[in-house]
DNA sequence: TCCCCTCATATGTTTAAACATATTTTTCAT
DNA sequence: ATGAAAAATATGTTTAAACATATGAGGGGA
């Protein structure tokens, strides 16, 4: 048996989809909604959550709802922990830190304690699949210097104890830097995917971090 | 004056980030965190729906409701429509149809009645922006087989009447191959950005389409 | 005509109560 | 001990009513 709140939504999908209510079009109050499918208020109100959320609908006090022009396609994305996705596909995940070292304040990003500087690699069947150049700031994360980043990716070590508050993700394509590409074992210029994370709690900077992919072993895929 | 459910909603949220509940942690039920804050059970439950839909807490009927192993980082991504993306940023839009006909049933993707190719580029100050290659099933739309694609793209035509119930989205780096370096202007090998979109009604396959962009001229930003 | 104030109203938040539903826990017969 | 039936219970859905809040609409004065 399908919920009513669910009912009503899908009926106004269809409503929309087959343009009994065009783009533009307001749609009646949630009283007369409900007066219409016969149910109270508050399930119209839930099914009108639901189209709001997706974007099919905008909604403003006193002014009503309308069908909002789709100028978008929302999709949600997820992006696994490196070694989970990597465990997840049956292959053997390998673990090298190259390179560690703390730097006083220099960028915009971090404050003035400075920055911990992390670079490693993460390997799929000891194929280099993922660099991972990281940036955590002393400021907030101070523990951070003593953490042993050798057995652990920096990564998995935030993710235990993180408590950001905003995240910002950037995805791209870039051809590989002569430093990543000898890190990947690619030839510079090779495609890469790279994933920019910046992390912060309450406006604070946290940690950055830039991952490069080679192209042909990564992609991201999202379904609705 | 903030809202009392998202005030709830904050303190749970500081109670999983500080550790007062660890992951596998299980929460106080309903009516015990209502008792707790002052508040009704609708306004606790909508405080944690939030926190479920964010995929930080798991809930059971009966088993009740515990803090989530954060496995992957989630957000919402948002890719706005070609021209749309291009007008924002002040530069100049242009349109070219590069090609379009009709095959017979040969993929695994569309029906008997065969599919419509398009290719067409997207430009930003005139300078190749996006190369859309995309194939629709004559079976679900045969009204596209009408369409003048001279002037407006299929994916704008799309959207307009867009009854998706389904959409798979892949996000990937490539190098050009010879004809989408030529398309876009590009070396053969250089980086690009590849946005794959299938789109299903009811499980019909409706649409699919390859999008390709020069890697220095794209990328995608999520906030949250 | 134009601006400001007031009023009306659609959405937004909260409460309380009742019932539905999925599981876990307990009971009890074998 | 075992397994099926019964009870208990945490979440899920719905209703109805009250109040809050943003803002569109209309009226009055300069």
């Amino acid at each position: 048996m399908m919920k009513r709140f669910a009912a009503i939504r899908d009926e106004m999908l269809r409503r929309i989809n087959d343009g009994d209510w065009p783009v533009g079009h307001e749609l009646p109050t949630e009283p007369q909604l409900a007066a219409e499918f016969g149910v109270a208020r508050g399930t119209v109100r839930r099914a009108m959550d639901a189209l709001s959320e997706q974007g099919l609908v905008e909604r403003r006090k006193r002014a009503g709802t309308r069908v909002a022009a789709r100028q978008a396609h929302a999709s949600r994305m997820s992006i696994p922990i490196v070694r989970h996705g990597i465990e997840a596909r049956g292959d053997t995940y390998g673990y090298r830190l190259l390179d560690r070292r703390i730097s006083k304040a220099d960028t915009a990003f971090g404050g003035p304690a400075g920055m911990l500087h992390v670079e490693c690699l993460h390997l799929a069947n000891n194929v280099p699949f993922q660099l991972e150049e990281r940036q955590i700031s002393l400021d907030s994360l101070p523990e951070s210097a003593e953490a042993d980043f050798s057995q652990q990716s920096p990564n998995e070590w935030l993710v235990s104890l993180i408590p950001a508050t905003d995240v910002e993700t950037t995805l791209r394509a870039d051809g590989a830097s002569d430093h990543v590409a000898e890190r990947l074992a690619l030839s510079p210029g090779a495609p890469i995917f790279v994933l920019e994370r910046r992390t912060f709690l309450n406006g604070e900077a946290l940690t950055q971090v830039r991952m490069s992919h080679p192209a042909s072993l990564f992609s991201i895929t999202t379904r609705n």
